[in-house]
RNA sequence: GGCGGCAUAGCCAAGUGGCUAAGGCAACGGUCUGCAAAAUCGUCAUCCCCAGUUCGACUCUGGGUGCCGCCUCCA
């Protein structure tokens, strides 16, 4: 893994031979999550199941931040107590990790139920003498803490130089780097006694007590987005290492990269951003997890998305999106119809892609469930047979899933050949060929969390998926493919080109076989 | 301004000090098909620029250019 805090890709050396200790920042329950939330959750997802997939016993802490300004802010707007809105977007987030097929972590702790550990673990850092209280406030002494910036490679004294350039500095504090462990109650807002005061916690500080709680003051794996690096992860280092000693706390750090979008970050405070729900009401939630895979998880990802004209087809800039004017054909529309024309080519392809994979894996389920079992040991080579160590031996590699799944290209078509034609091939062989490719590919999907489902199930699914949300009448589809069925065993071409025409203006393609026809959208 | 990252074909995206620089999409040409579609086969890059190290660099070093992120809440 690459380890951001030696910048080097390192060979995984856990503390206990086998087991595997793995904190992650989780979210902060104030919205719903979008797709950058997503992949700070699916990333170690995949890390915690190829480490089990390798034989470790991985512990997977991911924490629920229910305390926080955001939340205290988010709920004031809305009338509702922090407690009431931050349940209610933990259960969404819940719901949107499940669809998209995240493993629940072992333990799930969240910061109301870790008060006790945030304030011994405060009161341990003033002992020390590395914090101080200033009117129920609790500040970290960074200038005490000779390790500070050793994650994200700053240095304290270009920090101070630096400091207060472009926000003011709290007086209060000893530097303006010193940050808050404990925060004095405003009125209205939760608060918990503590030796300093009503308050509550800081925002770094939960995270170094609840990882010592549940994976002790040192453990393996320590993960986040990258954005995590400053302040939150630095900070954390500061408190864990301060209180517990010197050579503690995480050994490795995994950051995944970011998403942008639209070439622009995606940011809520910008508002142009799609939540994981509004994007699983329009592709199956597996073709948001199959997307996500097929970037290496440190690099920064950029989310297209394209905004055509509802009159001419024209693909929109920002400014046209923003006036709601055609600059192609000077159609004027509005804001909520253009939101409907946006496409997600990145997101299509991935679709695609997945379903030419399912389609395969269907078909292969078909085969085997009609054709004879091998009479004989047969030995499968080639493609299908080295798929799976060289997919393994890519995501060893710092989680390479996209090479992984580059891997997946060759036995796939091996297989649609040997499907569609038996020709020249021994029966046995073909039939132990697809058989191990099946076999392979389970243990991919338990790696992946991805081309795990019943695949006809699934392709249908997706099939209905769409037809529900563009309208298609399948009723008159299936008409339509009767009729043609029929006037093609009469060889009436003429009358079948005619009823495929008719279907393809309903966005129909048709797929003939020996045995039939079947649809698809075009 | 400080720190970090990235720059590979029309697009997306892996990768390596030296064998044919994965894979996908698009495109083009075959096979299959009544014709199509699907499937399949084939074609399609010398790796931002300039120096250097080296027998040899796209891969290492230095410089340049461009893009992005963090430094303030953020996955």
């Amino acid at each position: 893994m690459h380890n951001t805090l030696t910048g080097n890709k390192e060979k995984l050396e856990t503390l206990e031979p086998g087991k595997c200790g793995i904190y992650c920042c989780g979210p902060t329950v104030y919205d719903y999550t979008h797709l950058g939330n997503a992949r700070a959750a699916v990333v170690p997802d995949l890390l915690v199941r190829f480490l089990r997939h390798q034989g470790y016993e991985v512990k997977y802490v991911r924490n629920v931040t229910d305390i926080d300004d955001k939340i205290i802010a988010r709920s004031a707007e809305q009338g509702v107590e922090p407690a009431e809105l931050a349940v209610r977007f933990t259960d969404a987030y819940h719901q949107d990790m499940s669809s998209l097929n995240t493993l629940d972590p072992d333990v799930e702790p969240r910061v109301s139920d870790t008060i006790d550990e945030i304030i011994d673990l405060v009161a341990t850092l003033m002992d020390k003498g590395l914090a101080y209280d200033v009117d129920g406030d609790v500040y970290f002494r960074v200038t005490k803490f000779k390790g500070y910036g050793k994650l994200s490679k700053r240095s304290v004294d270009e920090m101070l130089e630096a400091a207060g350039s472009r926000i003011d500095v709290d007086e209060r504090k000893e530097t303006p780097l010193d940050f808050a462990l404990w925060k004095a109650a405003k009125p209205g807002e939760p608060s918990w006694t503590s030796p300093w005061g009503e308050g509550r916690p800081g925002w770094h500080i939960e995270c170094s007590a609840m990882s010592a709680k549940h994976l002790g003051d040192n453990f393996d794996i320590h993960g986040g987005g990258r954005d995590l690096i400053f302040p939150h992860h630095e900070n954390e280092i500061a408190q864990s290492q301060g209180a517990h000693g010197e050579d503690t706390y995480a050994r490795t750090w995994v950051h995944n990269g970011f998403i942008n979008f639209a070439g622009e970050k995606m940011s809520k405070s910008l508002g142009n951003f799609f939540t994981t729900r509004e994007l699983t009401a329009i592709f199956p939630p597996e073709t948001l997890r199959y997307y996500l895979m097929t970037v290496h998880y440190r690099s920064g990802l950029n989310f297209d998305l394209e905004v055509t004209c509802p009159a001419c087809h024209a693909v929109m800039d920002k400014e046209q999106q923003e006036s709601a004017v055609c600059g192609s054909c000077g159609h004027e529309t509005t804001a909520e119809i253009l939101k409907k024309q946006v496409r997600f080519p990145s997101l299509e392809d991935a679709d695609d892609r997945l379903a030419y994979i399912y389609s395969t894996l269907a078909a292969a389920g078909r085969f085997l469930e009609t054709a004879k079992a091998s009479a004989s040991e047969v030995i499968v080579e080639g493609p299908v047979a080295e798929m799976l160590p060289a997919f393994v031996a890519h995501m060893a590699n710092d989680l390479n899933s996209s090479g992984a799944l580059g891997v997946l290209s060759k036995p796939l078509s091996e297989i649609n050949t040997l499907l569609a034609s038996g020709k020249g091939v021994n029966k046995d062989l073909r039939y132990a060929t697809i058989a191990y490719f099946v076999t392979s590919m389970k243990e991919v999907a338990e790696i992946l969390g991805c081309f795990g489902k019943d695949a006809s199930e699934w392709l249908v699914q997706r099939r209905d998926m769409k037809a529900g949300r563009v309208g298609l009448d399948v009723t008159r589809v299936d008409e339509l493919l009767v009729q043609r069925i029929s006037a093609r065993q009469e060889k009436d071409w003429t009358a079948a080109d005619r009823i495929r025409d008719e279907l393809a203006e309903l966005g129909v393609t048709v797929q003939d076989d020996p045995t039939g026809s079947v649809w698809a959208f075009l």
